[in-house]
DNA sequence: TAGATTGTTAATCGATTAACAATC
DNA sequence: TAGATTGTTAATCGATTAACAATC
């Protein structure tokens, strides 16, 4: 997909919607859908709908609508969860075990292919079918099982110098719920999720519910 | 805090950021900082910065800067940090007991007084020291012991449900992990955590790097 | 007082919404 | 063909950035 701009975070961050709405649309067994029927359902505008869709091709009929099947294909493709990705966890601690026994992830194409830690007890074992290693070969393990994904769940002050071990050893992306901004080169993403900080606008917004707006 | 207009999500959303900056500046000993310095650090602009703050009082003094303990002071008790809040958490499955082990949430005032799931073979038994209830007494629980946060971390299909009953038993916040958009009435806040959507973002900036922008 | 830096207004930028011609 | 609905341009809205007077 070759564009002359670039889409923009808040659009992106509709695609995970749209995809989870068509799913749950498929499987009612509709064949199609109009942007103003996916507004009725998302609380999204349709014009937006149509805007967001319209970044990355135009995928519906006028006059018809839009092909759930196919639109919902398509998003798919567009996301990149068409295909395979090798992870790890790097933390076997709560949020790491938990995120590997979630096997929901396998199933959409995320293989969880190892743990890493740097508790001696920890390591040589398995968890859950899942081989936990030594921390010091993470960089060896990444680039001989071409790992694209690592997932961050140590501490804020163990993380960066994961990341940076990573990183030269060829990773792409980085899941990251460690409490820290990465410094990452410009060729490395990094999705945060900074459990801390979404409690936080949770209270805020109990403390102010006039400044709350459903999403 | 009485104000004429709303405080965006945008600005909400960089409040626990600043917290966190403040925190790590506080640790080091510095005592005062400047809207510039700040923004060497965060990244974000020096106008953003002392926009945002203004949103909620001038915390700042002119040729001086701002205080860092009591700007961040200030900050915890606009996120609403600076009290303690009864919590509950729905589904004692692996995210659930994740949360349940992860012990910082108490030392910010997240109590968690329970957890509620519907197996049997789980009900009545303790997980790390905290008591496992039935589903069915949720209602009941959160209205005698005064819970204004559940944490929901049960699958999509028994989401909303769970939400009605615990938003008609008083519950003021939700802190929603389930893969669903719940609908809740006006006095009711949700926070999201969806770590789908969240996995789909980072796949889809590996896949389109050059629209990736550091945040 | 002079210098520094805020608080706040004005300008700019970007995202959302509205409108409608194109077209199935 | 007539009706429906998209794709796309234009208008609006809101958030970010710039500028600077106020003031410590």
């Amino acid at each position: 997909m070759k564009r002359e701009y670039r889409v923009s975070i808040a659009v992106i961050k509709r695609l995970p919607k749209y995809y989870r709405y068509l799913g749950m649309i498929a499987d009612k067994g509709i064949i199609r859908i109009s942007s103003q029927e996916l507004s009725n359902i998302t609380g999204l505008t349709a014009s937006q709908i149509r805007q967001d869709l319209n970044h990355f091709g135009g995928f519906g009929q006028q006059g018809y609508g839009y092909n759930v099947e196919e639109l919902r294909g398509e998003i798919e493709r567009i996301i990149g969860i068409n295909k395979d990705y090798n992870a790890v966890i790097i933390g076997a601690g709560n949020i790491g075990r938990a995120l590997a026994q979630y096997k929901k992830f396998d199933g959409l194409g995320f293989k969880i292919r190892a743990m890493f830690d740097t508790d001696e007890r920890k390591v040589g074992t398995d968890f859950d079918g899942t081989p936990i290693y030594d921390m010091k070969n993470l960089g060896e393990f990444i680039n001989k099982e071409n790992v694209e994904i690592i997932i961050i769940t140590v501490p804020a002050g163990a993380a960066q110098e994961i990341a940076d071990t990573a990183i030269e050893a060829g990773v792409k992306g980085i899941w990251n719920f460690a409490p820290i901004d990465l410094k990452v080169p410009d060729n490395v993403v990094v999705e945060n999720v900074h459990l801390n900080d979404s409690l936080f606008t949770l209270t805020y917004y109990i403390n102010n519910p006039s400044d709350y707006i459903p999403r």
